[in-house]
DNA sequence: GGAGAGATGATACTCGATTCTCAGTTATCT
DNA sequence: AGATAACTGAGAATCGAGTATCATCTCTCC
């Protein structure tokens, strides 16, 4: 396997997903690769500190990471698989849930139910 | 102190806060009354198995417990007390984002920023 | 070809959250 | 009061996520 290319390997993973994958996720999608844990945890660190990568949070504690260049979204997390999905477009009307005195930077909506496949097969 | 009566210092404790608590949050809030966490522990996982007792997971980890009678909601999170308000209200608009084959069972919106206190206090 | 720097995989380790264990405590029933 | 079962607090044990370590490997430069 090739060496000093494991970081380009993991970011072009994370580019071709079609959602943010957690480190473990990443991992086991490179396990044919050889490419350790420890790697992928590397990689990611990198790719936030390079500003290529963002981390997001969603339900369900654990951190997923993204391509920085996508525009403002959301996510769909399936409740029978676990992946979560990019959801582009957005909600209004959020401004009106803020309590007086509270300040609002920012925002999280999350979708939850099952996808296309989970919901297919099932 | 009262035995055989965590459990409901537990839940009252629980009612009277104004959004989720975790089990340690809950636990430092009882600190006073001798309450040790194991009991704080056992109290949340009897009171969601007897149907009092919901948990929710926002972003950053942790699960947090609240009661189960209160309405469709959702929650306000200080980034910098990282503690989590309750708040009344939804949006619309959410079904136009879910993809096609996609069934949405539910959904979860997370406003982040400063509470009242945190806010007034920088 | 050889040296040095950076990257890598395996694994040990740390840290926090949650659960388990156990001896002592309390309420109930007789 | 005595027996019994449920409850409790403290601390040990467990579990998973993420980090640190280390010997090895690869690339670059000379």
């Amino acid at each position: 396997m090739e060496r000093a290319k494991q970081q380009l390997t993991v970011l072009r993973a994370l580019a071709e997903a079609d959602g943010p994958l957690s480190a473990r996720e990443l991992w086991s999608r490179l396990s044919g690769t050889g490419v350790g844990l420890a790697t992928v945890y590397r990689a990611l660190q990198r790719g936030v500190e390079e500003g290529m990568l963002e981390s997001v949070e969603l339900l369900g504690g654990g951190v997923r990471y993204e391509p920085k260049d996508r525009e403002h979204h959301h996510y769909f997390l399936c409740s029978t698989c676990d992946h979560a999905f990019d959801l582009f477009g957005c909600v209004e009307g959020l401004e009106s849930l803020v309590p007086d005195g509270f300040q609002m930077m920012g925002h999280e909506v999350v979708l939850l139910g099952t996808c296309d496949g989970c919901g297919t097969a099932a």
